[in-house]
This record gives C-alpha cells, structure tokens and sequence, in this order.
DNA sequence: CGATCTGTTGATATCCTTCAATTTTGGTGG
DNA sequence: CCACCAAAATTGAAGGATATCAACAGATCG
C-alpha cells in the first residue's frame, strides 16, 4: 500500500519535526500510515458538505481549502491545506460533514490508514505529542483568522493572510526569501477574508505600490515583512514555530 | 483533592454523554481528574496572553471567554466558555499563550489533574472518544465563527451568536423553552461579533421589536427560532448534536 | 483562437462606525 | 434604605470603509 510519495511524508514529516525531533524509527512508522495516494484536479471537492466524513488524508502535493456555502450565494473560506497538512483524523466520529473541502489546484493527497493510527501513536509518543501539537497550531489558525475578521480592517487582513500562507510554506520547505508560490485567485482570498474581490484588488495594488510584496505570475514575495505585520497588528508567535515547552519536553521524556 | 463540586462534573458529564453514553464507571474516572476548584471574580484574566499556558480546567459555574488584544486597543472574543467546557487539555505542550482567557461574571474552574489524564484515557475509550468529538465540536465551533465574521451582516450575526448560546446551554441542563441566562453587555457582544456596541444595541432592538427574542434582566428567550435562523443563514448542524456515526459506534465497540 | 475566467478601473450606494449626549441600570457606601 | 457614582444602554447625526454595479482589458485554456 505505500505509494512513491516522498514529498508527502517529507512535508508532513518536516512539519511535525518543527515540534518535536523526530527518529529515524519515528518517520518510518509515519510512512506505514500511508494508504495509497489519490489525485484531484483543480476546483474539485474533495468532500462536500453533507456528506460521511471520507478517511483521513495528508495534503501531499497542492493546495486545498476548507470552505462553507450560505444560502444566499456567498461562500466563506475558513483555512487553507497546504502540503503536510493533516485532515480530519478524527473526523470519522462525525456523522457528516459541516463544511466542504476543495483544491485550488491539481492535488494529491495520502490517505491515512485509521486502523493502525492508534496503535502508533502509542508506540511513538513523539509522533502522538507532535500531532498534538499539530492540532494545536490548527486551533490557533482557526483563531488567528476569528481575530483578523473581526477586528481587523482590509489592509490588515491581507497583510495577515500573506503572512500566514509564506510562514506556513516556509516552516515545511526552508527558503530564506520570503517568497512562495500562491496559486490562489483574488476571489479566494476574497472568499478567505470577507470581502470582495475588488478590494482584495485594490488593497493589493496599494502594496504593490508602496513596495510591501510583488505578485505575479502566481508567484508571491514578502518585501517589508516589518511593515507588513505592523498593517496588521501582527506577530507570529500564534503559530507557534518555537518549539515545545520545558514542561512538554519533561512530559515527552517520561513517555 | 475531589472537590465539592458536583455541578462541575455534572455539566461535564452531560456535555460527553451528548457523544457517547458514559457508564457509572467512566463518570467516576471523570470525578478522578479532580485536582481542586478555583474561583476566580467577575471581569478578571484566568490565563493571560504570554503566560505559561496554566493547567487544564473544567469550568464549573459562571462564564469566561477567550480573546486577544490588538495593538490599536481593540479586543475580539474568540470564544464563550460555559459550564462542562473543558479548557486547553493539551495546552502545556505550549510555551506561551497567544491568547487570554477572562471570567465574564463570578466562576468557578476545576483544575485537571493531567498527569492521570493518559491513564484515564486509556482506560476509558468511551472517555477518550467523547474528548475526541468535544474537541471536534470545539472546532466546528470556531469555523462557524469564521463564517459568521465573514460573511453575515450585523442581523446574521447577532441570530448566529444568540441561538449558539442557547444551544450549547440546552445541551447541558436541558430547559424546553430556549431561554436562558445571558450575562453578557452589548460590549461584550460587539467584541465577540466584530461589531459595535452601538451597532448591537440598534440590532437588539430591531429584533425585540420584532418579536424575535426578549432580553432583559440578563434573561434571553429566543421567541422565534426559525426566523432567526433565517436572518442568519444558519441551522445548528455544526454542533453535531445528533450523537455518533455508525463507524464511530463500531470504532468504539472494538476498544 | 474563441470563450471564459481573472484582473482592473470608475462611479455610486450602503452598512456600519464614530462622535456626542442623555437616560437607565446596577453597585456601593453612608 | 437611600444617595451617589460608574457602567451600560439608548438615541441622533455625520462620516468612512467597503460593497455593488458596470464596463473593459488581459490571461488562460480547451
């Protein structure tokens, strides 16, 4: 069952890395979670509201949202999936889903074997804290995001969301540059911070202008990090790239 | 160290039987968490933003919120916390808050004895996984939030907040007629929905005079659920009331 | 190589904020 | 129990940030 999938395990694998270090032995029980790879195209649903949660998957290779329709047309985005992100390992307890998930562009994803997960973790309680931790970060994006729509104004948040997606991309795949790849539409982030594509638009210019970031051909760069993250009244430390506790070390040391 | 403190567990306890039904034994290993009660005034930070996350607690009477400050001196409330809510089960993993957590009216916590936590767990599956789908829950709580920033105007915001509230207190001390104590200011709503005081107070009345809810005396009654709902686009889905999946039955049949 | 989606620009509309003042409520001490 | 004070609620008027509408240019893709 485990499919040619280096980047996967590799993304996922440096991001739980970022929390606790990880042995030789604890990366190979990561790889025996692998339970074959599928592919989407761009603009698919991966699932769809409504529907019985599928199995767990690790994004691989691409880009993914979660999302949910309202009734009157509008549709908010609530967190972007990016390569090494874990989905739902818990989500089979539920019934249905809230909220849909969809790429952006073409994706691969790795499925994750549930029947063997616990057994795991129990067996590698670094893997077990990492994932802990893991869904730790995911609280505080989902937080971060309460904070940035409600209270911040629209050059705030795209200052926020442009900083969250290069910190995020960069913890997986080290590069110095503050530059990522950032496939997404002025509609997506629109979609992701609660306004319109035409302001995303405008606001993006102003940046542009006053040389904060360019953006073209998909390709992003932060610029002025610093005044970036003074638009929006903004640290990463919500992220939390530093490290665990000495109190989770202790813990981890017992296990 | 057991407390007197029999609300504290009772809420508790009714909060997880929503998800799975508890045996007499697997509400006794809940009581064995106790590791004390704390009470803290009304207005007053529990955990603040930096600090070294503090134990996990139940909160057993009262009403608390987490928020964050931003630099211009606005604050977002990123979550209300009511009784049988279980607050920051792994946080110790953390090395500093990026949030705080404050008392709205007078409350009581139970601390979590967490070095039992694991042992208890294991013990418990049905324990284990009601943890598991409360975290769940937690989580589709904050995505809604997200929705509801982003994309629902002051009307939709305020129905979304108030039947939220109602529900979750319905679900740990039923009370047929979705009334129930709210003590929280305009301000407080406006913090919460990313809105004014003003603003609230305009919407409030608007709905009052609609006959949609009263709201005096710190006492709410939703007096029309189905409009309510439809200002808000919203039904209660996401709080995954409805009980377990058939796979998470059998998952848990097998432990 | 046309069709469709995305990005860009301008004019106008609107929801919500801000500012300012007043009333009401609730809590506290005399 | 009442007087007093601060906080909360309420009301009105004016301003601003973002939405909406409309049109066009540029890019992408089958």
């Amino acid at each position: 069952m485990v499919s040619q999938n280096a980047p996967a395990w590799n993304a996922f694998a440096a991001k739980l890395s970022q929390f606790a270090r990880l042995s030789r032995a604890d990366i190979l029980a990561l790889k025996g979670l692998d339970h074959g790879e599928e592919r989407f195209p761009a603009h698919v649903d991966i699932v769809t509201e409504g529907d019985l949660p599928r199995a767990a998957f690790v994004l691989a290779k691409g880009m993914a949202c979660r999302y949910r329709s309202l009734p009157n047309g509008r549709r908010q985005i609530i967190t972007f999936l990016i390569p090494g992100d874990l989905c739902d390992l818990h989500g089979f307890l539920l019934k249905r889903m809230d909220h849909s998930v969809a790429t952006i562009v073409p994706t691969r994803l790795t499925a994750i074997n549930y029947q063997s997960v616990n057994e795991t973790l129990a067996r590698h309680p670094r893997i077990a804290a990492a994932l802990c931790w893991s869904a730790l970060q995911d609280e505080a994006i989902l937080r971060e995001r309460i904070v940035t729509l409600g209270r911040r104004d629209a050059r705030g948040r795209v200052a926020y969301l442009l900083c969250e997606l290069v910190w995020r991309q960069m913890a997986i795949a080290a590069s110095g540059d503050h530059a990522v790849r950032l496939p997404l539409t002025q509609r997506e982030l629109a979609d992701a911070l609660g306004l319109t594509s035409i302001h995303i638009n405008r606001v993006l210019q102003e940046f542009r202008r006053s040389n904060l970031i360019t953006l073209e051909q998909r390709r992003l760069t932060l610029r002025d990090v610093d005044s970036l993250q003074a638009i929006a009244g903004f640290n990463q430390d919500y992220l939390h790239l530093g490290g665990v506790s000495e109190r989770g070390k202790r813990y981890l040391a017992q296990q």
